[in-house]
DNA sequence: CTCTTAACTGGAAACGTTTGCTATAGGCAA
DNA sequence: TTGCCTATAGCAAACGTTTCCAGTTAAGAG
């Protein structure tokens, strides 16, 4: 492994460039940079020798300048909203090792739910002049969004956000369905009060839960209580709160729907300071595939949606964007996974 | 908010440039580079012509421009060796806003516990001309870990890893002191038979425990009994075949002490398997924070460290190095937790 | 034997910045 | 007035690649 060695009597510090390679294998440099890169007019020989001296050199070629001269970075950003959410963890991972199966990189950045990060984040990312954007927005009506989205010459893929106006790919979840199958569920098993903690109105997933839980209410002939939806904010603290007020109830809730793991976090607080157990005294089911609820606690009932699955759509479509193709929107179906929480007392 | 609008005749999808900017207002090339980049060699009249025309022109700097022309990429590569390890994420979160609040991007790369991979990760990062690499390493002792620490002009920080005849940075755990906290409970408390289930011994944190767990015993006048240290892989496979045969030991083990995320995994499918509760039949006790540990259940006794205090000091060690500061070993305490699952039947 | 073509190879110009050096202008001291 | 210094501005050369274009060689056709 010779280039192990601080080869002969050159700094270790110095980067070895195409130039010396150049300069070692007596060829030019354009020869080179086409033997390396597989370019079809290069002989077998040439290439050979080339690829001999680049091995015995070390060299690793610089991808800051191959960016710069060919425009392409190769390089994915992703924006998430709140990395707290450790659901992002899993979709961001997921995505990562998609988009590095085909070549790229990805670049994370995390927006804290606040909207001067979210559009500070898109600003960097097109600085690095990253081939596409991934993005988790914190809202959908920020007052960037326009400046941010319909950006030069960088395909995006929303996650989970509708914005009119913008050819954009996305990636949906279908949650209204897996919501109505579950509150069907609940009030096939004689659930009545049945409470609804979730995210703000301003974003699509909120109101597509709400279709899907009003619809199940529609449908079973009932109507739907305004006061024990609980919307407005994805933050556990919103949630405490709400879910406070909604355990204080009369009459009480008989069963709880956390939107996610903001949702669960403040519910999960209000129920053991009340000291009351999940799927004993109340049922419950939690939206969003929380992976440490699969890891640790195998009775929850949960409206699971296959995120490592938006991941890898989402690395799909913002690959087929750099290609040059049509915006498009990818569905991701969601299911009603039916376990011991959702009993309840009932 | 004139940039929004798609600047008079140019075309939107080509990026302005620092050429346009000098051009519109109609200085040289080095003085809007000046002007922008807070140069004191500018006059304020100037720099203040220049700034309303880039605002105008919604110039953004290319950073690749940047970077190649500065050798600076101001950005860090963390390779991590198992990212399906939840602790990593939280590591990586926190690492990730201490770099940003200093101005640099992260690049996260996954190993998945192969060396391959990891030697490939780290040939990626130095291609992409990185400051700085923070890294997690699948073992002590690759074959490539010489060529891949010893690079040039890159700072390295090693996570939890102690590499011979290196000079790079480490962040290190006592993860000792906290074991034995946590075995000298146990002893205490009368159990004997403690079982533990942790990572292969070529890294660090594993000899580390190792030391701390058999110290207790000797502080104690007992003797470690080998049998019931399952030591050799982190991953949930290799933890519950182990943790089976430990549950079939006959006497029995009486506590047992998961030693991070895999471990924990297979040892908890192992209990169920079994019909046992953690706490109950059995003390249990968990090493590392795991997130989901402190979010979902409260009666997890834990040799708890600060993972992302971990990971701010990661940051910290790299940007020392990239100011050209020597390497240094910092070390982060850990500290027993003693909650409900510790007390097992005793 | 010459001409055309194919298959390579080399030279040099770009990509968008930063930065060392040089030039100009005005201010101030002599 | 002259000379010098300071403050500021411009020019042009890098940074390490890719890629267009032109040139060279050898082979094959006529």
């Amino acid at each position: 492994m010779p280039s192990e060695k601080s080869e002969n009597g050159r700094s270790v510090n110095q980067r070895v460039t195409i130039r010396e390679v150049a300069a070692k294998a007596e060829v030019a440099l354009s020869s080179v940079s086409r033997a390396l890169s597989g370019h079809p007019d290069v002989s077998d020989e040439m290439r050979k020798r080339v690829k001999d001296v680049a091995d015995e050199l070390g060299y690793e070629p610089n991808l800051v300048a191959q960016s710069l001269r060919s425009g392409v970075t190769r390089t994915i950003g992703f924006v998430v909203r709140d990395i707290n959410n450790p659901m992002f963890a899993l979709l961001a991972r997921s995505c990562e090792q998609e988009l590095r199966r085909n070549g790229y990189s990805m670049i994370l950045v995390n927006s804290d739910r606040n909207i001067e990060n979210e559009n500070r984040n898109f600003s960097l990312l097109r600085r690095r002049r990253v081939d596409g954007i991934i993005a988790s927005l914190v809202s959908e009506d920020s007052p960037y969004i326009k400046k941010n989205l319909a950006g030069p010459r960088c395909p995006i893929v929303l996650l989970d956000r509708e914005v009119k106006g913008i050819n954009a790919s996305a990636v949906l979840a279908d949650h209204a369905a897996g919501v109505h199958q579950a509150v069907t569920q609940l009030i096939k098993a004689g659930h009545r009060e049945i409470a609804f903690v979730t995210g703000s109105n301003n974003v699509y997933p909120t109101r597509n839960r709400l279709q899907g839980f009003t619809k199940a209410f529609e449908d079973a002939n009932l109507k739907v209580q305004p006061d024990l939806m609980a919307i407005g904010g994805f933050d556990a603290d919103y949630a405490l709160s709400h879910a406070r007020i909604l355990l204080h109830r009369n009459p009480a809730p008989t069963a709880i729907l956390a939107g996610g793991h903001g949702a669960l976090m403040g519910i999960s607080r209000a129920l053991k300071e009340k000291n009351l157990t999940m799927g004993k005294e109340i049922a419950f089911i939690a939206l969003d595939q929380l992976p440490y609820l699969e890891v640790f606690s195998d009775n929850i009932s949960t409206v699971y949606r296959d995120t490592e699955a938006i991941g890898r759509e989402a690395a799909i479509l913002i690959l087929e964007g750099i290609e040059g193709e049509k915006p498009r929107v990818s569905v991701i179906e969601t299911e009603f996974i039916e376990r011991a929480s959702s009993q309840g007392s009932i």
